[in-house]
DNA sequence: TAGATGTTGATTGCATGCTGTATCGATTGT
DNA sequence: ACAATCGATACAGCATGCAATCAACATCTA
C-alpha cells in the first residue's frame, strides 16, 4: 500500500485517539521526520484529510486540526442526527439476524463498559454499537457517510461522555433505539436516533463555549511552546 | 490560490460538465501538460477528489472517473434522497423570506427552461434549486454536504433529464416541494423531496444496466483509442 | 493454435531542491 | 514609549529526477 494512505490512517487515527487536539498544528517537517519519510507523501495525506473535513490546510500558513466554531459544530450534530436518523429507519425496515446479531453484541459491550464506568472502552464500544445500526440500513454507501462524520466529530463525543451519569443515560437511549429497530417501527426508531445524537449537540452548547475559552487560553499560553 | 486548489475545481467542473465521463482515465502527465503545471499539483488535485468521491485513485494504476456499481449508485440515490429529504424538513421549519425568495426564483428559471424543452438549461437551473433548497435548511453543514453529493451524482442525473417528459414531470415535483415548504409542512416537504429524488433513482434503476452494457462495450471498442 | 512466461515501455510513487510568501522581530521615526 | 515599516527566517508550494511497479506485447512451448 502506498505510503501516503498509510500515513492518511496513521495522522486520522492519532487525531481520533486524541493524540492530536482541535487547533494543533501539523507541520510537514515534523511529521516527515517522526515518520522517516520526505514530505511529499506527508503533504498528500495532509491533502486528503483536508478534503474529508479532518483537519484545515490553510493556504501557505500549514494545516491543523479543524476548530469548527460552535455554530458550525451545532450543525454538524444536527446533520450527524438527520443522517443517523435515516440509518434507524432504513434499519428498522430492513433489519436481517445478522445485523440485529451485530447490533445486540455491540450494546452488551456498552452496557459491561458503562457499568464499569470506564468512558475509554464506552467510547469505543458505542462507535462499534453506531457503526452496527450504519451498516443494518443496509446501505454501504449511506453507511461510510455516517461513519465518516461519526469519526470526525469523535474528538467532541469523547470529552462529552467524561461525565459519567451520561453513560448510562446515553446506554438508555441505546437501549430504546434498539427496541424500536428490532419491533420495526421506523418513525420511533428515526426519532429515538435523531433525540439521542442531538441530545449529545444540546449537551455541546454549552460546553463548546468553555472550550472556545480554554482554547484561547492555551494559545495564549502555548506560544512559547510551539515556538520551541 | 495555490494551483492545486485550482486545478481541483477545474478537473471537478470538467467531470461535472460531461467532457470526462465516469471510467475515463486520467492520468498525470496528459492533465499537467493541459493545464501547463508540473505533475505535482495536479497529483495533489486527484488524491482530493479521490477523497471527496469524484474520482477513484487506485493504487500504481492511476485515477479514473469513479463508476459506481449499480447498487452503489442506488444507495447513493437512497441517500441523496434522505439528506434531500432532512434539508426540505428544516426548510419547511425555518423559511425565511430570502431562502423563499431564492427558491421561487430558481423554480421560475427552472419553469422556462422546461417549457422550452431545453434540457441542458434545465440540468443548470435544477441545480440552482435544489441548492436553494439546501440553504434554506439554515445548516450551513448539511448544504455542503447535500450539494457535495449532488455533484458526484450529476455525471447520472444530467443523462436522465434527456427525455423531454421527465422535465415537465420533474418540475411539477418541484412545485409540489416549494407548496409544501412555503406551508411549513415538515412531512410533507420530506415526503416530497424523497419521493422526487428516489424517483431519479428509481428511473435510473433501468437505465443503469444499459448504461454498464455500453461502458463494457465503449471499453472493448475504446481500446485503439486510448492506446492511441 | 492457445496459453504461459519473460521483457520492454510507460506511468505512478517518492525524494530533493529551489522559489516565493507569511510571520516574527528589530529598528527607526514620530 | 508606541507604532509602523523593513528585513530575516522559516515553511509551504511546485518542479524535476529517479526508482519501483504494472500492463502490454512478443516469443516460446505444449
Amino acid at each position: 500500500m502506498s505510503q501516503a494512505f498509510r500515513l492518511k490512517q496513521a495522522i486520522e487515527d492519532a487525531v481520533i485517539a486524541g493524540e492530536f487536539l482541535p487547533g494543533d498544528r501539523l507541520d510537514e517537517a515534523s511529521l516527515a521526520e517522526r515518520f522517516g519519510v520526505s514530505r511529499t507523501p506527508i503533504r498528500e495525506a495532509l491533502l486528503q484529510l483536508g478534503s474529508e473535513g479532518f483537519i484545515d490546510v490553510r493556504p501557505r500558513r500549514g494545516a491543523i486540526v479543524s476548530v469548527p466554531s460552535p455554530t458550525r459544530l451545532f450543525e454538524m450534530f444536527e446533520t450527524m442526527a438527520e443522517i443517523e436518523s435515516a440509518c434507524g429507519r432504513l434499519a428498522a425496515r430492513r433489519l436481517t439476524p445478522e445485523n440485529d446479531a451485530a447490533m445486540t453484541a455491540a450494546h452488551q459491550a456498552c452496557e459491561l463498559a458503562a457499568r464499569a464506568g470506564d468512558s475509554e472502552q464506552y467510547y469505543a464500544d458505542n462507535r462499534i454499537f453506531h457503526e452496527a445500526i450504519y451498516r443494518a440500513s443496509c446501505n454501504g454507501f449511506l453507511a461510510d457517510q455516517a461513519l465518516a462524520l461519526h469519526k470526525r466529530l469523535s474528538a467532541y463525543r469523547r470529552i462529552q461522555l467524561r461525565a459519567r451519569n451520561r453513560l448510562l443515560q446515553s446506554l438508555q437511549e441505546h437501549a430504546g433505539v434498539l427496541e424500536a429497530i428490532r419491533a420495526g417501527d421506523e418513525q420511533l426508531a428515526a426519532t429515538r436516533l435523531h433525540d439521542h445524537v442531538l441530545a449529545q449537540g444540546e449537551r455541546f452548547s454549552d460546553m463548546v463555549l468553555g472550550l472556545a475559552e480554554r482554547q484561547r487560553a492555551a494559545a495564549a499560553g502555548g506560544r512559547s511552546r510551539a515556538a520551541k
